[in-house]
DNA sequence: ATGTCGTAACGTTTACGA
């Protein structure tokens, strides 16, 4: 099973290039994050008639995230725990069923968080909390799952082509990476990490500054596999090419291959 | 060039978020 997850930066932009990544790439299951859009206004029949069932979590202008799933999903729940006054749309998760077992399957956009110091980084680390609760009920049930996603966290240095660009944003604070780790040390599996151990590896390019063509990137899409989802997977990439195409999003899709 | 996008609205231009 192909399961990717893009960062599409608004549907609407997005739809062609979005819909001839789909039929090229074709993803079992794609995880769609800042649709910038509310479910209303969601596409869900485009995709419907491409093969894909539908589930979205968005709001009006900003954040929202969706999932496209070939195979029917299940339990479907909309909303990270831990916080009933959030009602930023940035955590939907379902459960799809493979030729072996069910799979649980979260998508997530994960708080931007500048400017720091300030309350949008207070709200970024606090949703981080939250992500690592949720994650450690995961864990307990043993069984595989993944949460995949825009994290706005560079892991490393490495994971940066300059990372003294980032020393004063809050994709690379301490704070951030931190709470990055604490999640990936409860036991999951950095899916990108563990195919390709080389550094410069990325998924987002800034529209600024000719960040594309200098392959200024830094890696913020991650896919996490708990153990009994790692002990699936085959293969990984990153289709960086889309990133030089018509109307590109600034992140490109990552996807892993689980054989499940 | 504080360098670019996408979205929305008191819209032919500005504000915000990234």
């Amino acid at each position: 099973m192909k399961i990717a997850t893009f960062n599409i930066n608004g549907i609407k932009a997005r739809l062609q290039a979005l819909t001839d990544w789909l039929e090229e790439a074709r993803p079992d299951v794609a995880l769609l994050q800042e649709i910038k859009s509310t479910d209303e206004n969601f596409p869900a029949a485009h995709f419907e008639g491409l093969g894909y069932h539908v589930a979205a979590h968005g709001q009006k202008s900003f954040n929202g995230v969706a999932i496209l799933s070939k195979p029917e999903m299940a339990d479907i729940r909309r909303g990270l725990p831990g916080d009933e006054a959030d009602e930023q749309a940035r955590w939907i998760e379902a459960t799809v069923q493979g030729a072996q077992g069910p799979l649980r399957i979260c998508g997530l956009y994960l708080p931007n968080g500048n400017p720091v110091p300030g309350p949008k980084f207070d709200y970024k680390l606090a949703w981080m909390d939250r992500l690592h609760d949720r994650a450690q009920e995961l864990l307990a049930a043993e069984a595989p799952a993944l949460m995949a996603g825009d994290y706005n966290v560079i892991p490393q240095d490495k994971d940066a082509r300059n990372p003294e660009a980032w020393t004063d944003d809050a994709l690379a604070q301490p704070e951030s990476r931190a709470a990055f780790r604490r999640i990936l040390n409860l036991g999951f599996t950095d899916a990108v990490r563990a195919c390709h151990p080389r550094a410069d590896i990325y998924t987002f390019w800034d529209y600024q500054a000719g960040a594309w063509n200098r392959d200024h990137g830094i890696r913020i899409d991650h896919v996490l596999l708990t153990p009994q989802a790692a002990d699936r997977l085959t293969d990984c990439g990153i289709d960086r090419d889309l990133r030089g195409g018509d109307k590109p999003s600034d992140h490109v899709p990552v996807w892993v291959e689980l054989d499940i």
